[in-house]
Parts: C-alpha cells; sequence; structure tokens
DNA sequence: AGAGTATGAATGAATG
DNA sequence: CATTCATTCATACTCT
C-alpha cells in the first residue's frame, strides 16, 4: 500500500539484497508532487533531473524515475477509467452512453491519486544549500535551468518542456512549493502543521516533515 | 488487483483468448540468436523467414517478428546508453564511488538476461532437414574468426542482408549453432540433454535448442 | 503464514 | 527510430 505508514520498508540501509527500488517516503512525495504538478511525462533530461534530486534520498537510477512515471500515469489513467466506468453504471439500460471512454483525454477530476494524504500542499522549510534543490511552482525565480533548457513558456519554474499527455492533475492539490534538503544537513526542518505524513520510518532525518494542508 | 485472474501466459496450448503474442522460451531463444548473431534488422523477406521458422514452435506473425526486433534494437540501443551513462558518472562530483549513491553503480538495473543460469550448455540433436532449418554459426570460439579482425560474427552463414547498427552481442553467451525442425515432424527433436532448463516461464533466458555456451 | 494488494519492472504493440 | 500505452509478471508490504 502506499500508505507506507510506520514500519520497516527495507531500504538500502543496509540491505542485503536489492532486489526492486523501493522509493522512499521522501523520494515518492517528490514524484509525486511533481506529477500533481502538471508533470506527468517527463522528458528524458528532466528524469535526470529529477533522478539527481531524488538520489539524495536513496539510490534510484534514471529507469526507476522512467518506470515510475510511466506506471503512475498509467494506473491514474486506469482508476479514472474505471471510476468513470462505474459511474456510467447509473444508466445502464442507456445506450451508448459514455462508453466512448475518455481515451486519452478524460477529464480526470480530483480523486485521491495517492492514496492516503489526499490532496495536500508541501512547503518545505526552506532549504537553501541542498545540491539541489527542486522548486515547484512558484512563481519567481525562474529555475536557471543549465544549458538554458527550455525556456519554457509556463510562467511555472519547472521547466515543462515535455508534453504532458493527461490532463493532468488529477486532484486539486495545489503544491506550493517543495525544496529538498539534503538529509545530511537535517538542520532546519520544523513541523508546521498538522498532517505530517507517513514518511515515517523515514530514514531518519529530515523531510520528514512537510506541511500540508488539505484544500 | 491486478491479479488478472489467471496465471497463463502461456501459449496456445488450449487458449482461451488470445491478445497479444506470447513467445515461447523456443522462439525467444531462436529471435534471440539471430539477433545476437548480428542479423539486428531483418529486411522484410527475412522476417518472414524467420516467421516461419518461429511457427514451428507456435503461432506467430511477421508483425509479431517485426515488432520483437524493433523492439530488441530500441531496447538494447537504450540500456547501452544507460549503462554508459552511468559509468560516466564516475567523475562528476569529484569523489568517485564515495557518492555513495549510486551504489548499484548508480546504474541501472535493467536486468541482464542471462544471468541466472550459470555456466550451461544446451544441446541439441541436430536435426538435420527441417522444411527450412535456420543454421547460424556463431564466431565462437572455435577458432573460426580468420584473423580476428573486427570481423563481425556474420562469418558465418546468414543471409545478412540488413543493416546492423548495432553493437551486437550484448551478452556473453554464444550459440555455436541452431537448428530448427519442425516440431510436427518432430522425428528428431527430442529434448536430449537433461538440462532443458526451464523454458518454462523464462522470459529471460532462454534455451530450447541450441548450443550454446556460455562464457 | 497467508491472502490481498500496491507497485516496480518487462515487454508486446502501436503511433509519430 | 523514438516514445508511449496497455498488460502482465514479480515482489514488497499489510492486514487478518
Amino acid at each position: 500500500m502506499e500508505d507506507s505508514t510506520s514500519s520497516n520498508q527495507s531500504c538500502e540501509r543496509n540491505e542485503p539484497v536489492r532486489s526492486r527500488w523501493n522509493p522512499k517516503p521522501e523520494q515518492i512525495l517528490i514524484l509525486e508532487s511533481i506529477f500533481n504538478n502538471g508533470m506527468v511525462n517527463p522528458p528524458k533530461d528532466e528524469t535526470v533531473r529529477i533522478r539527481k534530486i531524488l538520489e539524495q534520498f536513496g539510490t534510484v537510477g534514471d529507469a526507476n524515475v522512467f518506470y515510475w512515471f510511466q506506471n503512475r500515469r498509467s494506473r491514474s489513467r486506469r482508476r479514472q477509467r474505471q471510476i468513470q466506468a462505474s459511474l456510467s453504471a447509473v444508466e445502464v439500460g442507456g445506450e451508448q452512453s459514455a462508453s466512448a471512454t475518455s481515451s486519452r483525454g478524460g477529464a480526470i477530476q480530483f480523486h485521491t491519486s495517492t492514496a492516503n494524504v489526499g490532496p495536500l500542499s508541501i512547503s518545505f522549510p526552506m532549504a537553501a544549500t541542498a545540491p539541489s534543490s527542486y522548486l515547484l511552482l512558484g512563481s519567481s525565480s525562474s529555475s536557471s535551468s543549465p544549458g538554458g533548457a527550455v525556456g519554457n513558456a509556463n510562467d511555472g519554474l519547472f521547466p515543462f518542456s515535455g508534453q504532458m499527455g493527461l490532463p493532468q492533475v488529477e486532484q486539486n492539490s495545489s503544491i506550493s512549493s517543495i525544496l529538498c534538503s539534503s538529509p545530511t544537513d537535517n538542520a532546519n526542518l520544523h513541523y508546521q502543521t498538522g498532517i505530517n505524513i507517513a514518511l515515517a520510518q523515514v530514514p531518519k532525518i529530515i523531510c520528514a516533515n512537510i506541511v500540508l494542508n488539505y484544500k
């Protein structure tokens, strides 16, 4: 389950076997944030950057990131289809009704995506010095895309060069900003409000706090 | 949830429904052999011939063969790229491995297909007269490579009309020869040795009839 | 001690 | 040839 609350999750902390990648809560959070922010299908170069960021919290490869998005997109779409299907059940006797399905374009509407957390907005205290910090949504500060990459027109700050094939944002959440500080310098992280999701077994430090507001 | 009810995966032996082609181990072996022998991009006519051969082991269409090679090529290239990339990662921060990190070599794990069986050698009886027998000859150990020049493995006898744009042979196995006889006139197709590995569900690794030495 | 499920990984099939 | 989607296999994790 995604809940991941508490308990174990054998990361690589000192694991003997590593068969398949097991994303840590922080990593999931980040990925989820990116996804929910609209980047549902990051182009390759973005994938690499994302991977680097995630690496702060644990071993991960580009392929893992790639697969993650692919699966996320896929399952998200499928869930949607299902929901929609069951909704249309209301009018069974009818005719074609919604049969056509939304195919790729369905209008997704909000709904829980990540399982238990629900719409949320995470905000990290500021981390300042992380080797590479990501900043989602935000306003200013255009990301200094190295290499000048894509001047992305979207006012956002997310490179966003790709094509996002999904209606995106399947939930109303709005992340205000996320910064990842290096796990090693956990220095300034304080719980600010409520929820504080699972993150539980987090490596031990950091990032375990995030403020999320339901909205 | 995704269990999908049946674990089916099988073949056509008694199929309920078959939507997508599910290559059998023997078929995979053959395809793999051909590919590893240098023919990474068979021209149309070759594709047809290959299909016929594969058909001895199960239903398959030209398109399947075509797709197979296409995907194989594509993924092979990608894997290659990944590996390459991760290797070069060793000089970024300045500290090599330390980054800890990537353990795993930072690398992605794309399973390599061949790994678990260990040295093995499967061998098939040689059946000589199949309607259309394919014979791949590897450049393997046997001295055949004259001059040892770069010579691609093609010294063999494979038509080889295509262009092979790949480095080819990404795995260590070297097939020395493969003959496919029609199961229907099974006459001479008997699994002869014990090994006969799992063919079972083995998606990767292959085996069936062929003499291959892991090296 | 399993059953059930969430999800990482692999791969056939398209599409551009 | 590159990308992407759908399906499926395999496994980690949870719950009873």
